[in-house]
DNA sequence: TCTGGGGTCCTAGGACCC
DNA sequence: TCTGGGGTCCTAGGACCC
């Protein structure tokens, strides 16, 4: 088995939430189901087919779909079924990545011996999730994290595609631009502007062009990706980097007091996510939008990390006085709060004699420290002191 | 097609430190 | 005392993803 193999899937739940819906209730299997009223969360294909897309307001569509059923959303169905499958991708592989609740990437690459070629993986690991869970789930397989996921979009509904090596190309040219991970309206209208309309037509370019049109990071990126080129590799471990809410406020001007009252509901929410995940926090940021969609955020850094509502809700009003001459000029439609620069809550910063010493006594400190209490446990802090009060001093054995 | 709620990552300027 | 280079952190905004 070569690193070159097609050893990376992306496995990703079919119109998760109506899927759902559809196996809890077989009065709605076969028929267009959209859940959410307000706005629509998912559609099912059936749905689709009409026109139904996510993000929809729920009048726009029914306009387009009248004969859809709509349902509430019922989250904690969604998150059981989520964890369900999760389970199943982990005994599938150890090295399982998490992308939302209802994809995930799988590196299958040490399993050739044991439980063969990756497209046998695959196809097994769909029938166990119809089977145990109940749900139609697609996979992708290829050689990168990039065309693992764009083979699952293109085998849906309910597919299996795999991307040899050696057809990459010709597979990912003739697909439309917005199929470039990175590529959203904006970078879409720039390319479009200047006759580009398939990944063909980016690879086509200089990177020194498409950098100069798109920015460094961006251009390096797409021009990499349109060449199959890819070399993140699947994360184990990753951990959420912050905890947000928000709540929309319609066309309606609200009064200081209310929008006080809803501002501490926000912080509410978020800092008994906060504590349940046993994290704390750095930095408040407070979000706004305004009826002509532009957005602005206020932020502060405290100089110790917390998870009290107290000492959070008075900064997150603070950052909204700030902002109360951007709130005075415009409507507000939208305010929200989020808490990142996240810690564990119960992370202890330890201080290591090192700057005297080489580099590699430090490395094997650490990887001593590794040993003993988890790799995941053990990191380096660039500014020791600043993040979680002052560091406990001990000395290496 | 006038827009929900939850996230991630990147960029750029300024402050500050060595 | 002046000057320069290099690095990190904070803040704000923007694009994108599901």
């Amino acid at each position: 088995m070569f690193v070159t193999d097609a050893h990376i899937l992306h496995a990703d739940l079919d119109a998760f939430y109506a899927s759902v819906e559809q196996r809890d209730d077989p009065r709605l299997r076969g028929r267009p189901v959209i859940v959410g009223g307000g706005v629509v969360l998912a559609a099912s294909y059936e749905a689709k087919a009409c026109g139904v897309r996510t993000a929809m307001t729920g009048a726009q569509a029914r306009r387009v779909c009248p004969q859809a059923r709509v349902v509430e959303p019922r989250m904690s169905a969604y998150s059981e079924a989520s964890r369900a499958v999760f389970e199943i991708f982990r005994e599938t592989t150890p090295v399982v990545e998490g992308l939302s609740i209802d994809e995930a990437f799988l590196d299958v690459g040490g399993l050739w011996r044991i439980d063969g070629p990756p497209v046998d993986i695959a196809e097994r690991l769909r029938r166990r999730v119809r089977g145990q869970v109940g749900l139609p789930i697609s996979v992708g397989v290829a050689r990168t994290k990039f065309l693992a996921k764009v083979a699952s979009g293109v085998s849906k509904p309910d597919g299996l595609l795999v991307v040899p090596p050696d057809t990459e190309l010709e597979f990912l040219h003739p697909l439309p631009i917005e199929r470039l991970w990175g590529v959203g309206p904006v970078t879409a209208r720039k390319l479009h502007d200047r006759g580009m309309m398939t990944v063909g037509d980016v690879a086509r370019l200089r990177r020194a062009t498409l950098t100069s049109i798109l920015g460094a990071g961006a251009g390096h990126h797409l021009h990499a990706l349109a060449h199959g080129l890819d070399p993140r590799t699947v994360q184990v471990g990753k951990r959420r980097r912050s905890i947000g809410a928000q709540c929309a406020l319609g066309r309606r001007r609200r009064s200081p007091d209310e929008l006080e009252a809803i501002l501490a509901a926000l912080v509410d929410r978020v800092t008994r996510r906060l504590r349940t995940g046993k994290r704390v926090c750095h930095t408040v940021t407070v979000r706004l939008r305004f009826d002509d969609f532009s957005r602005a955020t206020r932020s502060h850094t405290l100089a110790e990390a917390t998870d009290e509502t107290r000492l959070i809700l008075a900064t997150a009003r603070r950052l909204l006085a700030d902002a109360a001459p951007l709130i005075s000029r415009q409507g507000l439609t939208l305010i929200g709060a989020a808490l990142s620069n996240l810690d564990d809550a119960d992370a202890v910063q330890l201080a290591l004699p090192w700057e005297r010493r080489p580099d590699a006594s430090l490395d094997s400190a650490l990887d001593h420290l590794r040993d003993r209490y988890g790799t995941g446990s053990v990191t380096r802090a660039s500014v020791l002191g600043r993040r979680v009060g002052q560091p406990v001093p001990i000395l290496p054995d």
